[in-house]
DNA sequence: AATTTTATTTATCACTCGATCACTTTAGCA
DNA sequence: TGCTAAAGTGATCGAGTGATAAATAAAATT
């Protein structure tokens, strides 16, 4: 029996319930596509990735096989969810940002950490990559890779930079341990915030500030602490 | 039909297959119950609480109906979970540590965090706790308040009475964040070893350390900071 | 206007899930 | 030893799962 009680709503034209039978308005294949990954996105956000495929043709408004004349079948979905997450949570422009050497480095980090947490720290966000991370630890491996040389080792490289260090590209693990110890931390007032639904008793600005001054705070002694065991080792 | 291909093994005495007839052991209700609640918090923190009861039974050795003896649903079982999960994982002791003043607060907590990570940042622990979180907010929120009252609190009176400030139980949400910020920092280092396996670049020692010396760097002008925002306030 | 294409639905299958009940087997006690 | 309470099993139910195939309806093409 089909759902009776509960109609689906199909996004019907202007002209809906004019004579009373239901006109059902279709969607390009590219329209629907975008559609149902982004209600999938948003249901798995919300329970995790053994949610139903009924519940997200229904937050679509059509009828669960239609899905899979988009994908093959689950796994497919999730994987295009991935896809879509992923690559909506990275602003070009931020890389540009990170390398204008006409400011400080720390009023560059100061300005990306708002710009990513703005975009980013977002229930749908965090809930997604801690599943994703959950249920399967490459994809969230990825991203951290992403994390690690687009922003811990550039932060590493500039600061370095600006303290008139020499300029080496390498990057040393004990280097980017401090560097993610302070992205942790934000990462983690958005697990508290938007996850565990927390109230926010700080505001975001000082937030970014405290874990900056944390890390800038130790960032050159731990940076000639690693280049006096380059030394001795090279010795 | 019953599962015929893969026979279930129950824990058979040390006169098991002397005639051929399976004898079956008994446990007390108190060992099997211990024994159940072991299975499924591994179970779960391996899949997450949608994990079958059925795998949880095969693990115990015994029939999923019996579960239902000792719980009267699922979410009964996955709150002794809950409760065996997170009794253990505080210990008593670290308590009187923490209050220990014949040590600085530094040592103290230098060797609490030794001691709390090395109790609590295993696979099992910390899938179930971001499980957990993401189920239901509620549990985790309670255990939040709990490091909050716990830890953090601690770290920030016992320092301001290291540096000779006065002795004010009160601890304010702009000193709590830098200390949550330390702490949510070796949290995500747990998440990036023992969840999404990437490898230790860093030894403990160090990492605990780093982050040490991160919070303490800044700790003792927040301190102040705040301690000016009352005074502004007071007169 | 007729026809082809394709988005969408209806109906359904095989399977897994949590849960229940009647039955069997063991342990402890009289 | 025999009886009883309780531990444990086997069979099964109803609801929900991902997935498939055939039928239908709207758009595109001719």
């Amino acid at each position: 029996m089909p759902d009776s009680d509960d109609q689906i709503l199909p996004e019907t034209g202007v002209s809906a319930a004019k004579t009373g039978t239901v006109k059902r308005r279709r969607k390009s294949s590219q329209q629907r596509m975008h559609d149902i990954i982004e209600a999938a996105a948003d249901h798995f956000a919300e329970v995790g990735f053994g949610g139903g495929t009924r519940d997200i043709a229904k937050r679509v408004g059509v009828t669960q096989p239609l899905l899979y004349r988009y994908f093959p079948d689950k796994d497919s979905l999730i994987e295009a969810v991935y896809r879509s997450v992923y690559l909506e949570s990275w602003d070009a422009e931020w890389d540009v940002g990170l390398q204008d050497r006409n400011l400080p480095v720390r009023t560059r980090f100061e300005r990306f950490y708002h710009a990513y947490t703005a975009a980013n720290f977002t229930p749908r966000w965090l809930r997604m990559s801690y599943f994703a991370g959950l249920r399967d630890a490459q994809i969230n491996q990825w991203y951290n890779h992403l994390v690690e040389e687009l922003i811990l080792k550039q932060l590493v490289r500039e600061h370095r930079i600006e303290l008139g260090m020499a300029d080496d590209a390498y990057v040393a693990p004990s280097e980017l341990e401090p560097a993610w110890q302070m992205h942790g931390g934000l990462l983690h007032y958005g697990w508290r915030r938007h996850v565990l639904n927390l109230p926010a008793s700080t505001d975001m600005t000082q937030v970014i500030g405290d874990a900056l001054d944390m890390y800038f705070g130790v960032a050159t002694s731990i940076y000639t602490r690693q280049a006096q065991r380059d030394a001795d080792i090279g010795q």
